[in-house]
DNA sequence: TATTGTTATACTCTATAACTATA
DNA sequence: TATAGTTATAGAGTATAACAATA
């Protein structure tokens, strides 16, 4: 396992340098497919993070996606400007704006999954269904012991 | 698999976020181990090419890693400043240097293995050793298929 | 004429702090 | 007094182009 002269395992023998190439190659394909919809990561992730919870205020979406909330104010300025939320008025916080998604946005919904499930396909396209479902759990497993909020990227902020 | 309401799909049900979720937790994570040894991913990469060929020029260590060459010239500053490479003369081009380990680095490489060894234990203690071996060889596979360099890291650049 | 290493420049990103209006 | 959103500023990082020495 070990080069004789080094005493240096190779990286491709390592399991947590894998996970990395692999983890930076996927995210680079994300962003890549991402392109052609105008849209970026980030801005992706707030989008779906709507989806589910539609009229979060700044401070919620910072928080859930672990990004600054002086981020979050030129990230929801670029989505405003595209058209793809609204800030209104929060109903309970007038201090606070509820982030609404537009019909734009939700239009926009069923893109972000094909890309996310092309992807996939792609990049999974060597393994069995078998070896892609084992594959799933591990890396399900993984994440959980590692004590990852499910859904939500380290590298966003 | 798919919330009823949005129709988009849960990410952590898709192998594509969690390889880049655990990927950048990874990341970090190494980062974070390494800092305690005064240095940083990228020069633990140029550390890493020295060892396995010792005397590469600014140039081929930039092609190798996928950096510009600019960026390469402030990382080996960097190393030279901390005493951990030297700039000799080459020995077949005089516009260029032959970057050159000292013994500082190679006491320092069986650190950097043990980083990574520790990580991975870690990073896969929820797993028993098949399926540890499982998981690296499905993750070999993956990477290899998309054309991925062994042993280069696409997040460097 | 092309290439190696270097430097300068502008550009983007990020982090910190401070401000306003509300709570 | 604390919090939501905003803005300003400085620092880090990145990309581009240009330069001197050598091929």
């Amino acid at each position: 396992m070990a080069d004789e002269s080094t005493g240096v395992s190779a990286l491709d023998q390592r399991i947590g340098f894998l996970l990395s190439q692999l983890g930076a190659h996927v995210a680079d394909g994300f962003k890549n497919r991402l392109a052609p919809l105008g849209i970026q990561p980030r801005a992706t992730a707030v989008l779906l993070s709507l989806a589910a919870a539609d009229g979060q205020s700044q401070r919620e979406l910072s928080e859930r996606l672990g990004l600054h909330r002086n981020v979050m104010v030129s990230l929801i300025d670029a989505l405003e400007s595209e058209g793809l939320v609204e800030r209104r008025t929060h109903p309970e916080d007038r201090r606070a704006f509820a982030v609404s998604l537009t019909d734009k946005a939700r239009g926009l919904l069923p893109d972000l999954d094909r890309v996310g499930r092309e992807l996939e396909d792609d990049v999974t396209a060597p393994l069995s269904a078998e070896e892609r479902a084992a594959l799933l759990r591990a890396l399900q497993r993984l994440s959980a012991a590692a004590g990852l909020i499910p859904g939500v990227h380290p590298g966003l902020a």
